[in-house]
DNA sequence: CGCCAGGTTGACACTTTTCAAGCCGCGTGG
DNA sequence: CCACGCGGCTTGAAAAGTGTCAACCTGGCG
């Protein structure tokens, strides 16, 4: 039943990854495989040259490994290449607040422009391969500069765009309104990946989905058993297929 | 007792602003009552008039009048010179989630740098004055736009910092640790801006707060009672007092 | 003068959290 | 090889925190 989730676990981008760990001036972004998706997308020939030459590296991340700490010096800027990550904020009393998950195509540290420091714990959820975008050569670009600056641009925005519609998700709404919320979003953004828009599979923990959204574990794991009663969905651990899309939608509707 | 406060909630920039509404060639940035706060503090005087040159206008706002609507096409970013600006993100059925707080020398807009329309509305909490930027002219800086973008790049990240931490009092704090943390934050800013750190105007009814916080406006106001019956604070409809910075910081710390 | 928006407060309902118990699958070490 | 422990998940029952509804107060303004 849910095999094809399974598989799709892996999550490999399409074409395998060529030069990884490769030195600074390999054409990482012009063959990359993400490009459908890559926010470089859109950008020419020349653009995407410009691009390779602020890459500084791939990096590879184990579950639970961090890519960034709160505090540490900030410099460069994270391409989600595969794999899953995401961002936290902790207090001290050990207190967390899971503020993103990225898949993908999807660019993680720019809090870290603001004060030189990250403002956040970026972790690896799985396997996963970044691309480190030097921020200080971005800034030096030359040619080409005005697109790339531009694209850079867009992606701070969103990043904007996203923790807003975060924070209408954990002030406004309540469970139920939350955890479909959150399997509408993965589903288009998997989709948006070339995969399933109905079976995926979550790569967080309970807690960490309940961190992500403002709830206790307990409550996403009853929130989920309903779905599954109600049969909107259907799920087994992380592998969940979604039955019927109308009806999770429905429940946004009120 | 709530006197000083009561001045202050004109909020005048303590020099008078010269030349409002003028042509854009006007060096309105490089006289600039804010400098101290405004974000444009660090350039030197090339960048500052550079800065100019994209400065269109300036805006004047009453009570309710909105800046930008979500949708609206998105040509300019905004900064606050006088005044107090909300933005909020309204549901189709209804429900709205306020989404920042905007103070003089903060800017607002740059949401709508991702898909070329703003994703949020942005409404006045009374008399405002706002320096309108153009998004376009912004991008198309030559001289000085080396300090200028940096300059943008920090809002950006300042402003992903802000959502961030926003995401972490709504997913995590209880109603007592949020409104704590709200007034702490409304002190901080005013000292920034030269006001007394205990004694401020909010500028927003008590649905607004709630909104902002997520919680409903009786809990707002159960939330400012019980603080003030146990002495952390006094209020009187929008004026108040800190009396007990200590009292309200020790909420934080569970 | 009277209305109305904004604010406060109480009583009660509802959602979510908390605490607790138990299950499952998996890796480790006896 | 099996037992054991442990992390992750589910489920129930009770507690806590907020929301809801309603009454009432106040000050400003047409």
């Amino acid at each position: 039943m849910l095999a094809e989730a399974a598989t799709m676990q892996e999550f490999k981008p399409v074409m395998p990854v060529a030069r990884r760990m490769r030195a600074t001036t390999a054409p990482i972004c012009e063959s990359c495989s993400l490009r459908a998706v890559c926010p470089s997308s859109g950008l020419s020939k020349t653009e995407l040259r410009e691009l390779d030459s602020v890459v500084l590296s791939q990096r590879r991340l184990k579950l639970g490994q961090a890519l960034f700490r709160s505090g540490e010096a900030f410099q460069a800027i994270y391409l989600v290449r595969s794999g899953f990550m995401k961002t936290m904020i902790v207090l001290e009393d050990g207190r967390e607040q899971v503020t993103g998950l990225y898949m993908p195509g999807e660019m993680l540290g720019m809090d870290g422009v603001a004060s030189g420091r990250y403002a956040s714990d970026a972790v690896a959820l799985g396997d996963s391969d970044i691309c480190v975008i030097s921020y200080e050569r971005l800034q030096h670009l030359e040619e080409g500069a005005g697109a790339v600056q531009r694209l850079l641009h867009r992606m701070f925005s969103r990043e904007i765009v996203r923790e807003q519609q975060m924070m209408l998700l954990l002030g406004s709404m309540r469970a139920e309104e939350r955890v479909a919320t959150f399997l509408l979003n993965l589903s288009e953004r998997f989709t948006a990946l070339g995969f399933s828009p109905s079976e995926f599979v979550l790569r967080m923990t309970r807690e960490e989905i309940g961190s992500l959204l403002g709830l206790k574990l307990e409550t996403v794991s009853r929130t989920l058993s309903r779905f599954h009663k109600h049969g909107l969905i259907e799920v087994e651990g992380r592998h969940v297929r979604i039955v019927r899309v109308a009806g999770l939608r429905g429940i946004l509707a009120h």
